[in-house]
Parts: structure tokens; sequence; C-alpha cells
DNA sequence: GGCTACGATGACAGCGCTATCATTAGATGA
DNA sequence: TCATCTAATGATAGCGCTGTCATCGTAGCC
């Protein structure tokens, strides 16, 4: 265990007062610059590295950025930790999250965790909180970013995208490459999933062949084997569907990989079309059409807009659209 | 903001003294039940929840356990931080986790972040740290619990297993199943990537059918494309190679597209070996064989020995090898 | 009955830092 | 020259909790 330095050793071995140092230390700009030079080496020499726990008792305030995602191994999640960790890792803050298992109740009790923590800001994925969670947000007392999605009535700040709009996109893609008979394939509905639900049964309304029969769900967990179930389960019922458009990329994997097993010729026979246009889209083959989301810079920016509104700076609109964009591929290259 | 509630709050609102609600709080076992349940209700009727930077300043110990793994998009590390969170969850102890990007120069200046917070626990990703890295946590003054490998000379725990023997297993499974030219692909060779190396080369060599042509590796990291572009690579160079071992599951997915991209059947023509099992491998077409690794599960004992030790409780063997073992599946069933 | 032993509770101080206000020295101007 | 102001620094107190020791009361024992 290394010994820990304090302030007052260090004001002593600077021949200043502590308060003098904590000063130094935080708003160089208020103490001579000559008392500045012997405090930072009086700070060197002794290997002093403030306590954060007594700063956060003496202030009321922690260093904490709290992170709310559903889950930890979902690479859409991951990617947009990725981007909030690039932007802080440089910085005085430290990040700290918790994983609500896209449960609700387990959001609302984790952000009870953080908030007693009085971290300096949150970030939390979505805008489906439950209205107790909501009123604790309201509440925080500190900067709020929502991401992953946009919509009405924000916290404080939003960066997202719009699921609806997004899916809508990629439908139409869909239906301009001559496919007539497009399915959805869904697991997991959780909000998300159900907005981009809406958005590809929005666009197929509007060209008249939306069929609820071509939707195959499931409230389980996404993973790249159902997929190949789920198409399974849609081709048995509906084996005229001639394209599908997969919630996620692993399904879209799952769903590539089943027609292989079912002879179906992709693009031609089957169109498939995924969501979050992962690496290994890109790489499949053929390769996979898929809905490009920009994850990481999510992260990235709400970091910034908290770190800005932190430190005085301006944080820009409070409300960030990052879009989304059709990737288009072999996979949808249309029906032969 | 929502208002503190202190613990003095609740000991008037008990009656009691503010010490004694701390005790009720932390050793229940040394209050009297009445007095417990008086204090009981005045937490829950005022909402208390302790400040947890008070009790780091006075007891000079936080309740938090830092993490330190190379990525946080690797699925095989985010296995491992599941693992970790799932037995954690439940508990007072807060997961704040560093990224080392696999940088060992990273890795310890985030250790020097931690430590300064005076953690419960760390938990560190591999034996590969600095000299300097390794002096601090020799110094730690807190349970330290090194995942992913084991190896000899642990800085106090150790739950993994040997990647060097994992990549032999998968090795041997290769020449059972018939094949006489295996190849390598490895990106990002990182120490455990090594370890998997020699291990594919000692028991290649072990059958005199080494040949370092076959090995393709590159420092980028790794990805499904690079799985391909790897392939080709290999190919272009050693076309008479009949199967991969590679480092990854990605890499080997790449390989299988790649593979179809020309022609080459698998697991006829071309016997393809990943890394990890992750669960896309099961799915794939053909499903490809590979190496499972308990990742959740090491994360989640690593939080288990941090906690008994913590807890005062037994916390079993201190070098825990949870193994590994070859999932054969249709990829790898022998050469045509 | 008087003593010890022990369990339950409380008083006090202090963890390392910072907010607040006070003080000092130096600069300015009539 | 003296009053006035400003910049730099310091003294004091306290953030909310817990370690340590003191105190109190009661059971147990001869």
């Amino acid at each position: 265990m290394a010994k820990r330095v304090t302030l007052a050793e260090v004001a002593a071995q600077a021949g200043v007062s502590p308060i003098t140092v904590s000063r130094a230390l935080r708003r160089p700009d208020t103490v001579q610059p000559e008392t500045r030079a012997r405090i930072d080496a009086a700070v060197t020499a002794l290997g002093y590295v403030p306590d954060p726990a007594a700063r956060a008792l003496a202030t009321g305030r922690s260093d904490v950025i709290g992170v709310l995602i559903p889950s930890a191994t979902n690479a859409v999640f991951t990617d947009v930790l990725s981007g909030i960790y690039d932007r802080l890792a440089e910085s005085r803050f430290d990040v700290q999250y918790g994983i609500t298992r896209y449960d609700p109740g387990t959001e609302e009790s984790l952000l009870g965790v953080f908030l007693r923590q009085r971290p300096a800001g949150l970030i939390v994925a979505g805008i489906d909180q439950t209205a107790a969670a909501r009123r604790l947000l309201d509440r925080a007392g500190c900067p709020v970013v929502q991401v992953m999605e946009i919509g009405a009535d924000p916290v404080d700040m939003m960066v997202g995208f719009s699921h609806h709009d997004a899916a809508a996109a990629a439908t139409r893609h869909l239906i301009a490459q001559g496919y007539r008979r497009p399915g959805f394939l869904g697991a997991r509905m959780d909000p998300r999933t159900r907005r981009r639900f809406a958005g590809f049964r929005a666009e197929a309304e509007a060209a008249g062949i939306f069929d609820a029969d071509r939707c195959e769900t499931t409230e389980t967990p996404s993973n790249v084997g159902m997929g190949a179930a789920l198409l399974r389960g849609l081709l048995e019922r509906r084996p005229d569907t001639d394209a599908v458009f997969c919630n996620n990329d692993d399904l879209a994997l799952g769903a590539l990989f089943e027609a292989m097993r079912l002879g179906r010729a992709v693009p031609g026979d089957l169109g498939i079309c995924g969501f979050n246009d992962l690496e290994m889209m890109r790489a499949a083959e053929p390769p996979i059409t898929s809905v490009r989301t920009n994850r990481f810079e999510m992260g990235a920016r709400a970091a910034e807009m908290i770190r800005a509104r932190l430190e005085g700076k301006d944080p820009g609109p409070a409300l960030v659209d990052l879009g989304s964009e059709v990737q288009a591929r072999r996979s949808t290259e249309g029906p032969s």
C-alpha cells in the first residue's frame, strides 16, 4: 500500500498553506506564478495525488460520469461506450456504468445508486424511462444526455437518431430494389425495436404490401441462431417472402446462413437487410446491406456535451440528430 | 436535486446517536433488534442512502472494484465483464473499469488512477503487466485477481486458462481429423495471441507438419474482413493449405466467407477452426469448430473470489484453471 | 451483596479536502 | 501622505461518516 501524501504535506514542503495548494491545483490562474511553481515542484517531488473521496465530500460533487446502458455485451452499446470513453479518458472524469438488462425497474434503481454519488454527469440510453426515473433525472442537478434515440421532451440533452425513420429508409430501399413481399425479423422487442418495426410497417403499408404474417418476432434476446430460427419460421408460414428486414445484424447474419441451408439464393430468392452495420456485414458473402448508425460518435458527442457544460463552454444544440444511412450491398440487389 | 438525508437525521428520527445508526447499517448484529427495527424504520421513512464519499474518507477504503481490460468492444472482454457485473450487481460494490487499449503504459497509468481511490479490489486482464505495474499491484493493499490466463507467479489470485494448451488441443483436433497442411491466422498479436500461436506451433511441429509460411499474421486489430484478407494472403502463398486455425472467431468467420468466395468447400477443401466459441460459430453454415472458453464464468469467479476475501470468507484456491474445450463442428469434418 | 465480564450505546475526534470570509500586502489616486 | 481598492494568501469550519475509547446497565458468579 503506497502511503498517501496529503495536501498538507505538499503545503508544508512548498511553504504555503494547504488552501493555496488546493487553489493552485484547481484554478492555477489565481495564484502567483512563482508560488505555483514551488507548489508544482512539491507536488511532483512528493508524488501527490488528490483524494477523490475527500474532494467529493468537501464539494458535494464527484467526478464520476454515470452511464446507464441495457447490455454490456451488445456491440451497439459497447460502441457507444467506446465513444464516451474516448472523450473522457484524458479528462479528470471517471466513467462508471450500470447495466439495466433492458429492465426499467433496474434502470430506476441504478439511477439511485448513481445519484447518491452526486455524479458530474449522466448518460442514459433511450427515452423510455419510467415516470419515477424521469423524475429522478429531472432533479439530477447535473448534465444529463439521453443517447441512442431522439424524441420529444428531452430531460436535458439528447443525441441519437430516429429508429423509425432509419427502418423506414431501409424498407424503402428493399421496395426500390424490387422486393414486393418483404418480411420483418425481430427479437428482444424493446422500445427501439418496436419503433423500427413501426417504421417498417409504415413504409410497407404506404406501398400497400404490408402483411402481418410476414413479421416474425420473439421476446427472447437476439443472436445469430435466433436469426436463423426466425427466418425458418417465417418461410414456413409465408414461403413466398422475397426479402427480410432484420432488426439487427446478428439476425441478418443468421438469416443469411439459414437461407444458405435452405438453398435460397441471396439476393435472388431472398433479399436481406440488417441494422447497425457492424463490420461483419461488409465482409460477409454476399456482403449484407445494413443501416449504418453512428454509435461511437453518439457516445463521443454525449461525452463532449457533458464536458462542455461542466467546463462552462457552449455545449451546442441540446438535441443532436446523428442520422443513419442505408449501406446498400449485394444482399439486396433485387429479386431474380 | 434530491436533498440529501444524513445519518444524523436518521439518528434523530430513531432517537439514537448517529454512530448507532452507522453500526446498525454495517453490522446489524451489534445492535439490539428493537433498536435496529426503529432505525430501519427511520431509514426507509426518510429514504436515507449513505454517502459513499464520506464513507470512503472515513474508512480510507472505497467500495469500488476496479477492472482493467484491453478493449470495451471485444466480445471476449465484455463477456468477462458481464460475469463480474453479474456477481457484483446486488452487492455494495461498484464496478469501475478502465480500457488499456492493449497498451501496457496505459494500463500502468490507469492502475494509478484506480489505486488512488483505494479500491476494494482489482481485476486485471492477463499476466503481462509492466514491471512498474506489477509493483503497484503487489502493493495494492487489496485483493487482486488476474483473469483470462493462468501462469506462474500470480500477484494474488488468478482465474483463467492456458491459451497455449487450448490452441494445442485445437491443433491436435485438426490433425486428428486428417488435415496435414494446417495454417495459422492471427491478428493483433498480443501476448495471449502469441501463446496461442506457440501452442499451435508446438503441436504442428510434434506432428512434423509445421510450416512457417502457412502462418499469416498482422499487428492490426482483428475483425471479420481481416480474416478474409489473411486467408486470401495465405492461400496465395500456399494454395495447398488444407486447414486454418484462426486466432479468434471473427477471423474464422471471415475465413469462411472468403473460402466461399474462392470456391473452396469447407470442410472438404479447407478446414476452419476458430477460438472463443462465440454464439455465431454454432449458427454458421457450415457450423464452425471453435475452442470454448468460459469467459462469463471467469468474470464471475473473479468477482466471487474478491467478495469472499473482502467478506472474510474462504475464497478457495488462489489459482483457478477454468480450462477450455474444442467444440468440434462440421467445418473441420476432414478433407475430402 | 459485591465483583467482574460483557453487550449495547454514546462522545469525540478526525479522514483530506474546499467554501467562506478574513487578512495582508501592494497599487492607485487625490 | 493617507484612504481606498484589488490581488494573493490564510484561518476557520465543516462536508458525512467511522475508529477509538468511554460509559452504562445487566447478567453471572462466588
